[in-house]
DNA sequence: AAATTTGTTGTTAGCGCTAACATTTTCGGT
DNA sequence: ACCGAAAATGTTAGCGCTAACAACAAATTT
């Protein structure tokens, strides 16, 4: 607890020669300070190395600094990603994330929000994929008033802003990419009904296959539920078939990772005989051997622009926003790894 | 933005008839309250559902009611449970988690925590491994006077109270396990050797078998790495011993997953050929097929203990604490999946 | 040039809590 | 019962910041 003397807003007010009100106010990114007094302010500011004493702030001022996170999942290593770079992002910007869980049942989990929201004040927060799909939830922070982002929601797209990627070019660019490698014979396991992007993500390989003038037998598409288990139930179809395929498009790592699984089991070489790719890039997919070749969705970058976005408080009337401004989509990215390559077969 | 306006400490003193700092007092556990008045001001906080402003609370006193946290790999879903685990503990607490990740410079990361200590002025540190036996860590801690708690570190037991379970007994009950299971021919991966858990786990087993009289081949012990990759080097080694073991104690269950996927590829059936046996209990462990049997670490027990020690800031003074009481030992659990069972072969 | 508007900066008060000191109560010892 | 020490409680001031309003300067209108 060593302590050399932090800096005050004072210390900065005397030594730039304005009152301490003006420096907060160029902190604030109030509109009504001139140009000439902002940059005096700011330089004094960087000088001495100053930052605002947050509970000082949060005590005079309305806002709470404060940020919610509702996550649904814990054991997927997308929220233990997220909620990093969320935290770094918090503590750059002077806030606080506060963290809440979901209850498996619906009603605890909107009484946990009701309290979250009561006792911390939140000035926004965040919501993951499924919890943002939920009515009730959307309803509760409607009716308090607080402003939420949500990240990858499938429905109600005009209720809040929202940060995504584009699954169905994502899947597009991905078969397309297994086209341009030679193969003809690429088999889907679809994701989850029940969550949108397997949809969009099965709908882009259709589309590249499409495209491409690609005709692929029924018995190529194969639903899964994102679980390895459905993943391992799948290939073992998609292998068993006379016709094999001699890639398969799994819609994410934890299948594709089923797939390998499979597939070396029963002798079949990866990549050689049968490239797998997958979806999200998770931990799994850098775990498991041959490392899967997958669409890397910008986790970092939706979490550090939900946190930019709810701090700035421009979405905090939704009045006057167009439904088009709320939409912010980030660029995923292919990454090619082990477990896909050219075709050598036929 | 709700406000049914939150109880301040002045209307706990007012309904109770005393000063507000009498009631502040009670609330920090100062010793100088009588039990009458305490039992009085504790009622109508129930009464009046009173929680701390901690803002104004960190305005005016001289702890700042941050904790530090300090981690290394971000990949594994170990981090993000302890983290969450974490978070929940210090909200109940009133204070706020501060987390900081390790950089793979160590000098960068010193930099790193000092900066941490001065910004944020945290009342104490967790440390994670491996940065917890970093002693250029332990000593910026000790000379800024932050006091820290360890998790299961492996060296300086005597610089810091510190929280581990007991390695060698798990290895020890697991191998047993095994032997009551009727297995004999058990060999071991044994993990990284730079951590110190992998040397007691060995060691677990090794005594297991002694104790039971079982003497193994020296070909069934594999040096591993803690890493997929290691374990599937160990399996294949492993496996294709004249005289096969039936059972594989990995000491993570990473290398746990490599062993189950050679044997699947070689055609060995799990568990009735052949049993295996992980450590930590990590997603993965229920992520592969079948699922593996280990041992389950008190992640969530160890953060909240973490935590709670640190808040009660009964080590802020370390000069007459006897290091036996440093030592905080939780318990495992043994956890049998499909992966594991009795020996049904010779 | 005076009156009005607009834009910019300063002043005052107080957010909710606790440190430090001041005061009162309690209690054992004579 | 009285005294002094110890225990319990109260009072005052201020932590660092911002809301609300006040005051002043510059730009615009009449």
């Amino acid at each position: 607890m060593a302590d050399p003397k932090r800096a005050r807003i004072q210390d900065v007010a005397e030594q730039a020669g304005v009152s301490m009100m003006t420096v907060s106010r160029v902190l604030n990114q109030d509109k009504k300070v001139s140009d000439k007094t902002r940059e005096k302010v700011m330089a004094v500011v960087e000088q001495l190395n100053y930052r605002p004493n947050v509970s000082a702030r949060r005590l005079a001022s309305t806002k709470s600094f404060f940020l919610g996170l509702l996550y649904d999942n814990p054991s997927d290593s997308y929220i233990s990603q997220f909620l990093l770079a969320a935290l770094k992002k918090c503590r750059a910007l002077g806030y606080h994330l506060v963290v809440d869980e979901a209850h498996s049942d619906i009603d605890k989990t909107i009484e946990s929000v009701k309290q979250l929201i009561d006792v911390t004040q939140v000035d926004g927060m965040i919501l993951l994929p499924p919890m943002c799909d939920n009515e009730q939830v959307l309803d509760v922070l409607t009716k308090a008033q607080v402003p939420f982002v949500r990240i990858t929601p499938d429905t109600k797209l005009n209720r809040s802003p929202y940060i995504c990627m584009d699954d169905y070019q994502a899947a597009f660019d991905v078969t397309e990419h297994l086209i341009n490698q030679g193969h003809s014979k690429i088999a889907h396991i679809i994701g989850d009904t029940k969550q949108g992007v397997s949809r969009l993500r099965y709908q882009g390989y259709l589309d590249a296959l499409r495209s491409n003038k690609i005709i692929t037998p029924p018995e190529y598409i194969e639903q899964g539920s994102f679980t390895y288990q459905s993943g391992m139930e799948a290939a073992i179809k998609l292998l068993s078939l006379d016709d094999k395929p001699t890639a398969i498009f799994a819609a994410n790592d934890d299948m594709a990772a089923a797939v390998i699984s499979i597939a070396q089991k029963q002798g079949i070489n990866i990549p050689s005989e049968l490239s797998v790719v997958g979806f999200d890039d998770t931990q799994l997919a850098t775990i498991v051997w041959p490392n899967i070749s997958t669409v890397k969705q910008p986790i970092n970058e939706m979490a550090e622009l939900a946190i930019t976005l709810l701090a700035s408080g421009q979405y905090n009337d939704l009045s006057n926003v167009k439904s088009l401004d709320l939409r912010h989509i980030l660029d995923f990215e292919l990454i090619e790894r082990e477990s896909s390559s050219t075709n050598k077969n036929n």
